[in-house]
DNA sequence: GAATAAAAATGAGTGTAGTCATAAATGAAC
DNA sequence: GTTCATTTATGACTACACTCATTTTTATTC
């Protein structure tokens, strides 16, 4: 219905009514004092020792106000990080090195996820939480549209290294960047949890992807040791 | 501490002092109480909807006692799920077809675990969600030994098709399982949160699992259409 | 079984996320 | 600028997870 309006409006431009009134405009700029607040207090307190009392306070708005702009405490977590975590990984794919060897981009992708994620493993703990399990289905386009950056950007990172490792062809690269993300993020939960170091962490990461990797190749790789392997093939 | 007392006690046989006194038996009773009543309360009114108080009530313990037992009302449902999911993680391990295709066998495992989760789904999304990013550090041995199961469980799988899949030797199974399982995972979460069916979900867990187990094999399989493929090779 | 110590249980109390009836602000129409 | 309708704001209030000072139960020693 919204939209509907919204449309007709655009349709014939920017002309006598803009979309952007006075209500708008202070709607717009309550909503950034909140997102600041709440980012501010989140980092300098962590997300559970901050109140959201605090946060309607810092940004000069009722206690109840508030919730008129995120549903839930945790609807501000998302809401605030939402767009960091998506500037992250698309500096991440751009700073990649594209002659590199495919395991080695996507190490150097998902190491600079970790690499963000560790400035503050509270807060991480508390994000990878409310992404993972959306308590809002209003946030689900966000969560989407940030996983489709990320499976496109690890699909079109292989298919940049199409050649040189021997792609094979017609594969869905979407469905192999979801493939190769989820076996990220198990490793991430993994960290995230305690159960180990982000130093063995980035290793065992390190040989699943190459391992998958394989997968994905015309032909395997030479093993590791290359000579005298004519025992197989007959042909 | 505990232990050592329980063993210099089991050692003997439960001759004079078992290790099993009023209190413990007491303590035990309690607990289980809790958990029945933890468990039916989920099932029947969803995690959100039950109240500590109620747990209490119908365990018959004083609303203070519950939280000597769980630290958090997060703890309970996993404490009270946690037997369920190893139960039937184990059972979908011991249920697949060792004849079927690697990927069949897979899907088996993992549909089992669909299955299970369809049964409640809200309650589903509570529990990975909890599961997910442990609140409390007690609960990482639990954690970890489910995923010890599911792992190793899948690497069994792996190497009963060695032979049969032409599987690349010196691959650490742990290791494979725990890439496998990030796959299906990534996939369940975007199930739970309505980001697909579960039709798609299955669908793409399979072609994901192909797409990753190709890497297993010494030679890659042949394309599903098999015929007529002169188009590309020159050789 | 009395005295003492240790463990376990209790429920009134506390802090906080989120609600809702009421009020204020804004825009539209004349 | 007055009236009216709609949107937005507000903070007192509610519900609930969790705490803690006090009490009760259990075990131990003589």
């Amino acid at each position: 219905m919204k939209q509907a309006v919204g449309k007709r409006a655009a349709k014939g431009g920017a002309e006598k009514v803009p979309p952007v009134g006075r209500r708008e405009r202070n709607k717009r700029e309550k909503l950034d004092r909140i997102l600041a607040s709440a980012r501010d207090l989140f980092a300098a307190k962590g997300f559970s020792d901050t109140t959201t009392q605090e946060i309607a306070e810092r940004a000069d708005i009722g206690t109840g106000t508030l919730f008129l702009y995120a549903k839930t405490k945790e609807d501000l977590l998302i809401m605030v990080f939402k767009d960091e975590m998506i500037e992250t990984s698309q500096t991440a794919f751009r700073k990649v090195s594209p002659e590199a060897p495919l395991v080695d981009q996507l190490m150097q992708v998902f190491g600079a996820m970790v690499t963000y994620h560790s400035r503050d493993l509270p807060l991480a703990r508390a994000l990878i939480r409310e992404i993972t399990i959306l308590a809002n289905p209003d946030r689900r386009e966000d969560v989407r549209s940030l996983m489709r950056i990320i499976y496109s950007g690890i699909g079109d990172i292989i298919a940049g290294s199409r050649s040189r490792e021997k792609i094979r062809a017609g594969i869905d690269l979407a469905l192999a960047g979801e493939a190769l993300f989820g076996i990220y993020y198990i490793g991430l939960i993994g960290w995230l949890n305690g159960q180990i170091t982000k130093q063995a962490f980035l290793k065992r990461l390190r040989a699943k992807l190459a391992l998958s990797v394989e997968g994905l190749r015309v032909a395997p790789a030479e093993p590791a040791t290359p000579a005298r392997r004519t025992r197989n093939r007959k042909s």
